[in-house]
DNA sequence: GGTGTTGTTCGATAGTTGTCGAACAAGGGT
DNA sequence: ACCCTTGTTCGACAACTATCGAACAACACC
């Protein structure tokens, strides 16, 4: 089945902000502003696969990242020009982990 | 009641985002962040007023705004200053109505 | 073909959230 | 004192969501 990647300008920006309001899913988009393209199974944030699978669909339907299959595997990368394009300084603003002080 | 305004920094980031992943209340904060201080009863995007009494408490307790008694009325009004500076960008970004295209 | 790996999908469930009306509280006016 | 305006709080209810295990699908490799 085709993988449901919309274009950022049809995704209502509430559904953004909210598939970003997730602990997991913030991290996963952390991991993937790191190390780029990922395989799915290397997040693990104590979730099952499930569970994964779960938030990275959220996160695609998003229009924030995008998969690719690849053996057995899916790589998924974060449409990070595509975001800033759109959202300028909202990845940047959100991406980096802040200390509480 | 001490209205519990927390500073930014003790807020979670996806505090702050599941705040703003809301069609009313992003609208509120639209509206604020155009007209500067305002009543609560100012912002009628088609809520009872209880529901709007809840979306305000929300943004307050998110560190989004601040609110000060006036006669009978409240006035609420953005920390746009605070929310710039810890995530510089995220308002811009999210504040302007987007086209569809 | 069989086995193992990798993900997705399907219930099910528990928790959260948006919404409302009604009751309550605090002020201002007359 | 009385009433009206303005908000908050309190259940209650529906809708959504995060989570899991189990079943399923697709591919690779032997």
């Amino acid at each position: 089945m085709e993988p449901h990647e919309p274009d950022l300008t049809a995704v209502p920006v509430t559904a953004v902000l909210a598939a970003l309001a997730d602990d997991v899913r913030l991290q996963i988009v952390r991991a993937l502003a790191e190390g780029g393209e990922a395989a799915c199974g290397s997040f693990d944030f104590g979730v099952s696969k499930a569970t994964r699978s779960h938030h990275l669909k959220v996160l695609r339907e998003a229009g924030l990242t995008r998969t690719r299959a690849a053996g057995t595997s899916r790589l998924v990368r974060l449409r990070r020009d595509e975001v800033d394009k759109r959202y300028p300084g909202l990845l940047d603003a959100v991406l980096t982990p802040r200390p509480p002080a």
